[in-house]
DNA sequence: TTCATGACCTC
DNA sequence: CCTTGTGTCATGAA
């Protein structure tokens, strides 16, 4: 199962202020290059409906909502999400024989035992799942259930928000033949551009390549997956997400530059950032990266790495500093538009009580 | 094997 | 007109 909260930041709003909830709202994250630049992150479907979507910058939604004088446009308040998220996905999790929280918005439910492999069960579940969810926390949200995780999310998108699509076995093949490739969670723009050129339109095309040829094409990991999935006998396990692999902080210059005190700074508070993230979590690290954004919008990725793990807020400072200004030499003339400072190769460090201590 | 990097994807 | 954050994989060099 695969349980979607819907337009999830938005909702939160609504919640927050039920006033809201029959105007259209637009939440944002805005960059501060000036008043209104930035990009759109999750509206509700009253501003869905006139065309606003996510990923959109704010001024077009300002544009496309011009004639809506009730439009409500709001700044992220990501603090107040995660906290509804996590309540949420407590009692989610309590549904689950194994769980996988996969995003803020989004979790995975294995329910086989549960259910005793009964889809009848497993859609009464998901019905008691969208009550408790309303009574609680007074939120929808979009159910997919179906035999493997891929086709649980595919199912979940067919009809929302609160919507519920159960795809049983015998249906499978049937369910995911016809529908467009793009359709597969891993195929973006350019994946189902190349699938294309190999009129490969269908997931039914796809199940029909042989898996050599699409191995051939995509690499050993994408050209198996593409074949399991597509024929229905992708068989991931919904299991726990560990420590993250990754974290990392980005920001947007107000105006392009390469004065290297400012670039400083701004790496000094990325820094800071990670640095109370890492402690939060009991977190160390080894490797840092700089991942910059030019005046062209070309991007290009610098990292260090050190023999062993560390925690010190120096030695991200350091390690960050000395890669950036490498960086501003090797693109000559070009000016920095983003910045962004990585930590990776991380562990849970010693002291830190966790499962993942005994394991190792 | 490990490291560094870019391409791509998702939300 | 162009945000932020996390993650996976392929490739080539060390």
């Amino acid at each position: 199962m695969l349980v979607d909260l819907d337009y999830f930041y938005a909702q939160c709003e609504e919640i927050r202020n039920p006033e809201l909830k029959n105007k259209p709202i637009v939440v944002c994250v805005y960059s501060g290059r000036s008043s209104d630049s930035g990009a759109v992150s999750t509206c509700n479907y009253i501003a869905r409906h006139e065309g606003v979507k996510s990923g959109i910058p704010i001024i077009l939604a300002k544009q496309i909502l011009k004639n809506r004088e009730d439009a409500v446009f709001l700044p992220t308040d990501h603090e107040y999400y995660e906290q509804i998220s996590q309540r949420i996905m407590n009692i989610l999790r309590g549904y689950s024989d194994a769980f996988e929280q996969a995003s803020i918005d989004e979790a995975y439910l294995d329910i086989s035992k549960t259910t005793g492999g009964s889809f009848n069960i497993a859609e009464s579940s998901a019905l008691k799942i969208q009550e408790e969810l309303m009574r609680a926390e007074k939120m929808t949200c979009t159910i997919g259930i179906a035999p493997d995780k891929i086709t649980a999310k595919i199912a979940a998108d067919i009809k929302k928000p609160n919507g519920l699509t159960v795809v049983r076995p015998e249906n499978l093949q049937n369910f995911l033949s016809p529908l467009p490739v793009s359709k597969l969670h891993g195929v973006g723009v350019k994946t189902n551009k190349r699938l294309t050129e190999l009129n490969i339109h269908s997931i039914g095309d796809l199940a029909r390549t042989r898996v050599e040829k699409l191995v051939d094409v995509f690499g050993k990991k994408l050209g198996v997956y593409f074949y399991s999935a597509s024929n229905g006998t992708y068989h991931e396990p919904v299991q726990e997400r560990d420590n993250p692999e990754q974290i990392s902080r980005i920001a947007t210059l107000k105006e392009d530059s390469r004065d290297i005190q400012l670039l400083s700074s701004i790496i000094n508070d990325l820094s800071n950032d990670l640095h109370q993230s890492m402690q939060e979590s009991g977190l160390w690290f080894r490797t840092v990266s700089i991942n910059a954004v030019l005046e062209d919008l070309s991007t290009l990725t610098r990292s260090k790495s050190l023999e062993s793990h560390t925690s010190e807020i120096k030695v991200i400072k350091k390690m960050a500093n000395m890669i950036i200004s490498d960086l501003l030499n090797e693109v000559d003339q070009k000016k920095v538009r983003r910045v962004g400072v990585k930590l990776s190769e991380l562990i849970k460090n010693r002291g830190q009580t966790s499962i993942s201590n005994f394991i190792s």
